[in-house]
RNA sequence: CGCGGGGUGGAGCAGUCUGGUAGCUCGUCGGGCUCAUAACCCGAAGGUCGCAGGUUCAAAUCCUGCCCCCGCUACCA
């Protein structure tokens, strides 16, 4: 066996900024920072829950972090294995493949839709995924984590399957409920095991299972559990939820898990020990996504060892966006299984979110729960959706969303404040001055302390961002709108232009230039419309994020073309 | 006693670790403004911080018990 274990404390989110300086909000040290995006099941349609949860949280971060100046890797992909998708596959009488390939490209049309910037979205249905799982089960098989064990599990001979424990129904030896699964009855709660149930019978075809006798590798997951406890305790700034959660289960003791299942749809084991029809078990295989998705994008970009740097350089960050039931996966299993294959980069956070509820109920693809995201992409523009997710990131609680709640969001806080604030400002411009924008006379106090408050704007918000709290961040960047608002209010120059037009001027050159600055904030929520704006007071983005910093609107640019940035959301559209 | 999270003005949330005038976004009411997407700005009303007890000069915050909601409970992913 291998020298147990090694990991190395990794720090924390590097932040080299001073308060109020431009100049030093960028990072003259630029860090690889690795987003990892939890891999959705490519089973059924995600929903806006999904997206609120686990999936716009990423795309906000790593632009932040882009516009910071840091080398940034967002990957994720379309989880295509397990038992659920063959069973699927033969209830609609086609491929797995086939079901695959109905729900991963509708995930990138989702993608598309809201705008996501992904390095890579990519599915564990790859060469590139099949060699990197192989070869970290056969590194944990060197390393001395896995053995092989004989244990007996119910078979359905009908369907030719082995059947995991919530594919065997039958009665409660507790309770008599007839309902009960495999794994736990729902009646009186227990845990159960499947031979525990009368009278057992496959959710597969229904006929009645029969026992068998099969072999599978199993992984010393017990072995890990002092380190894990000793990396976990040692997370500082981790969200409350994640680390108690994942503490809590590590106390209770972890037992070794079986690595392998009687299965074909899935990456097949390396090894020809245990004879045909053993893949590995789909969840332990789908978190080394997470390591071959990089791999995978750095063949693509023709630099194959690139991955590296995100994955071997000990400064490097990672970060997993996941949803809560996801916890266990990402704060405890897959850093083990880290651990096991050694000389990777453990988890730097684990920001799990906690879920959208909608009325109250989770919105779920196995729950059915909540409109199709389609209906949403439909009714909504793309800045307008994420502006009113932000809004509601269940990142400390359950957050509950309804569609009266996004339009309110979208019509009360984001037109009327955003949205209104560049319009109004756009058009005086245009009136008082051509379009131009105008040069300034001698700042007043007002006009110092507005100029310095969007740098506070800019300043703050990332301090947000680099702790995940996206939702605080959005709140504090369109704190940056009404401060903008507030100064119009005082400074009237639709009065002013009657007997003072250096002074009209003046304060809307000072207006323009928080517009830009309050854009650049924004930008990792809404990308589109700040990009139009900036583009709009002379300073498009230049590459995927521009730079965190306030930009500068020159006088005498003649401003570009800007409608109204977003439409009101008329009730009538939402009205089915 | 399985584990974790949550219960804060009409709505959605922050604050709880590090006790000390309960904060934000909306809604409501009143006022201002009229450049702007009936938008913007200012002010006010509205809460015994789930319930009960305890510690303390002082509790949303610490302790004990209880109630309710969500997730997990290891082979669904």
């Amino acid at each position: 066996m291998v020298p147990l274990i090694d990991w190395k404390p990794v720090p924390v989110a590097y932040r080299n900024l001073q308060s109020g300086s431009i100049a030093s909000m960028i990072d003259t040290q630029p860090k690889k920072v690795l987003v990892a995006v939890g891999w959705p099941y490519a089973q059924g349609p995600l929903h806006l829950g999904h997206m609120g949860g686990a999936y716009l949280p990423p795309d906000i971060y790593a632009r932040f972090r882009r516009s910071v100046g840091d080398d940034v890797l967002m990957v994720s992909g379309s989880d295509v294995h397990g038992t659920p998708i063959t069973v699927k596959a033969d209830e609609q009488g086609v491929t797995p493949q086939e079901i695959v390939d109905t729900y991963h490209p509708e995930f990138l049309s989702n993608w598309e839709a809201l705008e996501f910037d992904w390095d890579l979205f990519t599915t564990t249905g790859t060469e590139t995924h099949k060699r990197v799982a192989q070869d970290f089960f056969m590194k944990l098989l060197e390393n001395g984590y896995l053995y092989t064990k004989m244990s007996v599990q119910y078979f359905d001979e009908e369907v030719g399957r082995f059947l995991p424990d919530r594919y065997v129904e039958g009665t409660c030896p507790h309770c008599e409920y007839a309902e009960a699964r495999g794994d736990q009855c729902d009646n009186c709660g227990r845990t159960l095991d499947p031979t525990d149930l009368v009278d057992p019978r496959s959710k597969l075809s229904g006929g009645t299972p029969v026992l068998r006798e099969t072999e599978h590798f199993y992984w010393k997951l017990s072995e890990f559990n002092e380190p894990l406890r000793e990396w976990l305790e040692s997370r500082e700034g981790w969200r409350p939820h994640v680390v108690n959660f994942a503490l809590g289960m590590v106390n209770d003791g972890l037992h070794d898990r079986s690595f392998t299942r009687d299965l074909d749809w899935g990456v097949p084991l390396p090894v020809d020990d245990l004879g045909p029809g053993k893949c590995i078990y789909v969840w332990w295989e789908a978190v080394m996504g997470y390591l071959s998705a990089p791999q995978e994008w750095a063949e693509q970009q023709g630099t194959p060892d690139a991955w590296k740097d995100w994955w071997q350089n000990p400064d490097a960050e990672s970060y997993y966006f996941i949803g809560k039931d996801n916890v266990p996966f990402h704060a405890i299993y897959w850093p083990a299984l880290i651990m096991g294959y050694g000389g990777l980069n453990l988890p730097t956070d684990v920001p799990a979110n906690q879920f959208v509820t909608f009325g109250g109920s989770k919105a779920s693809k196995s729950r059915g729960v909540g409109r199709p995201l389609n209906w949403y992409l439909e009714r909504f523009e793309p800045d307008a959706l994420r502006y009113a997710l932000a809004q509601s990131f269940p990142e400390s609680n359950d957050s509950d969303l309804n569609d009266d709640e996004i339009v309110r969001r979208v019509n009360e806080e984001l037109v009327a404040t955003w949205g209104n604030l560049v319009n109004r400002v756009v058009a005086m411009t245009s009136k008082y001055f051509d379009g131009v924008v105008p040069t300034p006379g001698a700042l007043s106090d007002a006009d110092e302390a507005a100029l310095a408050g969007r740098l506070a704007t800019l300043d703050e918000v990332s301090d947000l961002l680099y702790d995940v709290k996206l939702r605080a961040g959005v709140g504090r960047a369109m704190a940056g709108a009404q401060e903008a608002n507030a100064y119009l209010s005082d400074q009237a120059p639709w009065t002013t232009a009657k007997t003072d037009m250096e002074r009209t001027g003046t304060t809307l050159w000072v207006a323009l230039q928080m517009i830009a600055a309050t854009a650049v904030a924004l930008f990792p929520y809404m990308p589109g419309t700040s990009s139009k704006v900036l583009a709009a007071v002379g300073s498009p983005v230049d590459g995927r994020a521009p730079e965190w910093t306030a930009p500068s609107v020159e006088a005498g640019y003649t401003l570009g073309e800007l409608g109204r940035l977003f439409a009101k959301v008329e009730a009538e559209t939402i009205d089915d």
